[in-house]
DNA sequence: GCCAACGTTGGC
DNA sequence: GCCAACGTTGGC
């Protein structure tokens, strides 16, 4: 039927240390696309529980590399389920807390786009005005996953051309 | 390897 | 509900 509402669409930094996934990774795999499990921190399982729509658009940011920074674009590719790590023993996400019948983590599939030309370093970054308010960025900031404006999405973009 | 910042845990 | 102790993150 029509008359859908249109949900604005919404931007998203997710980081990952390269040694255990990385951007390479999710574009090797076999549909390039990767269920992002393992996240066991409230306010970010929010995020993906909450706030995150098929199609959303990701910065990939490897966190503990040198130079640390973004290597490309990824986007949501489903909707959040329960993480399945969480209820298995063998696995290192494995907790005894999270209950199948009421799943305490949530992850979202998320889907290799494009690799950036140039990588958008930290430190560029932060040189960059239009990121002065930018979540990651702030004194502090260990979030895993953090929302992104439109604006700064498309300033670091144009910075990876 | 260091350490600041932050989240979680658990005793009380 | 407070808060000290502890563990983790992640840049440097």
């Amino acid at each position: 039927m029509g008359g859908a509402i249109t949900m604005g669409k919404h931007y998203w930094l997710m980081k990952s240390e390269p040694d255990t996934f990385s951007f390479q990774d999710l574009k090797n795999r076999p549909k390039q696309r990767e269920p992002w499990d393992g996240v066991r921190n409230y306010q970010a399982r929010n995020f993906m529980r909450d706030a995150m729509s098929v199609g959303d658009g990701v910065l990939f940011y490897h966190s503990n590399t040198k130079p640390p920074g973004i290597v490309g674009l990824a986007e949501v590719a489903s909707q959040a389920y329960p993480d399945p790590t969480a209820f298995d023993k063998q696995s290192k996400y494995y907790d005894e807390k999270s209950d199948p019948n009421n799943p305490r983590w949530f992850l979202v599939d998320v889907a290799y786009k494009k690799d950036f030309k140039h990588q958008v370093s930290l430190e560029a970054m932060k040189a960059m005005p239009e990121l002065a308010e930018m979540k990651v960025l702030q004194k502090g900031n260990r979030l895993s996953i953090t929302p992104v404006s439109e604006q700064e999405f498309k300033a670091i973009c144009a910075a990876s051309l």
